[in-house]
DNA sequence: CGCCAGGTTGATTTCGCTCAAGCAATGTGG
DNA sequence: CCACATTGCTTGAGCGAAATCAACCTGGCG
């Protein structure tokens, strides 16, 4: 029998990542309300959060660890859309516009994840006008990334994408090292990578491997290490006409 | 000097166009203020409306006409992000956010659009949360127009990619002719046409030809002719492997 | 008339995809 | 414990799509 991993002890007035996001503009009243709504869940490394096809029961809020967001193309390809971190809110957009789920998502890692069910979303909405205004931002940055993703895409070659990328993922999962150089271990495999810059995995292989020999960075298993962190940002100046 | 053409007979409770968007829900009270708020005006073909850099005034409103959206990438290329239609709002990021604007947006053909500055968007927001829960109907439909070129175009080829735009185009611009061909004339330049699936004009210019070869399509300047309509959707099949 | 913007066409090169093989790590059933 | 599939990654060879550089054509328009 599955036994559900529901976590009863967390509760939203302690939940720091809330502090910075759409619910810190709730009340203590409705911090109770949704404390007691919302139904807190430990997912393993990969585990699906939902998937295409699903009714949309609710949106889901990520207290640590972090997820994917995926669609299939009309081939059937998995495009690794974006990842979500502690703070973000998952899943809104088929609660807010009552449809069935067009993306997949699933743990990045072991994560703790939090669902309120659409009924709870509805009632804060309407109750707090200003959870509205928040969500509102959310949204529009949400939208605001999605442009500028696709500004890039349409001009620049895959290997610039990638460095995008890499820096992009340096922010949220390296450390520096004693000696200035950047590491982190990547969240994803080559074939999501690949995906996310809308390249074949092989190509991906020899851009790393182009990297590599270029010096940029160094690639062993899914640990990176960029020795010169600036050598990153060299690399997508648009080769400054000036 | 320049003469201001605003048009004052124009109020809100006529206006077709927001029968169906998010201003619908206006009482009237809310539309009287928005009607006296809002200033309407009419631009030629291509007459900017807003441009980059420019602080967040407001939001416009599309009443007839249409708009293009504009972002300048890396390298200072014009990318064409995406259309805007009668009932259509336009710059909501830059005010909902309150930042400066980071793209363009200019008239397509004629064009009767309206302009509610960002108090007015503000005063109405708060006193109406219904028209701030439909505002997140907009935008959610945005970031979901939005991820679904993004999946396109990690994907797909320019042909395919452009087939898609036509067929898009045609929606909006097309006309049935007696025997069934569709036919419409092009609101864009070439370049613009190229810019939004992520190719040089050199190479639409050639896609161009190649359809016209295969008869999927017949070009005449800005003039283009859909003999058989199941032409293209039949283009755009994923060459359907069961 | 010359000039210019927008568009087409050609020649060449570069980039990225496809198909294919090989390899290491991991898992599985006998 | 071994034989064998499986999965994720790399590498190579060949090819096709698209970018680049360039010439040239057309229709405005001063």
């Amino acid at each position: 029998m599955e036994r559900r991993k529901i976590m009863p002890g967390v509760n939203c007035f302690e939940c720091l990542p809330r502090e910075h996001n759409e619910w810190s503009v709730l009340s203590d009243e409705e911090l109770n309300l949704l404390t007691q709504a919302k139904k807190c869940r430990k997912y393993h490394a990969g585990e699906s959060i939902f998937a295409i096809g699903e009714p949309s029961h609710g949106v889901y809020c990520i207290v640590s660890g972090g997820a994917a967001v995926r669609k299939i193309d009309a081939a059937g390809n998995s495009i690794l859309l974006h990842l979500v971190y502690p703070g973000g809110t998952l899943g809104y957009r088929g609660v807010l516009l009552d449809e069935e789920r067009r993306s997949s998502a699933e743990a990045l890692g072991p994560s703790k994840i939090c669902f309120i069910d659409r009924h709870t979303v509805q009632t804060l909405l309407e109750r707090n006008p200003t959870l509205g205004q928040q969500f509102l931002r959310r949204v529009v940055t949400d939208v605001d990334d999605a442009h500028d993703k696709l500004v890039r895409n349409a001009t620049l070659s895959n290997r610039t994408k990638f460095v995008h990328l890499l820096l992009a993922l340096m922010n949220r999962h390296g450390r520096t090292a004693t000696d200035g150089s950047r590491v982190m271990e990547l969240p994803l495999s080559r074939r999501d990578l690949a995906s996310m810059i809308g390249a074949r995995h092989e190509t991906l292989s020899r851009i790393i491997g182009r990297l590599e020999e270029d010096g940029v960075a160094r690639f062993s298993g899914r640990t990176v290490c960029v020795s010169h962190p600036t050598s990153l940002l060299h690399e997508i100046r648009p080769s400054l006409l000036d």
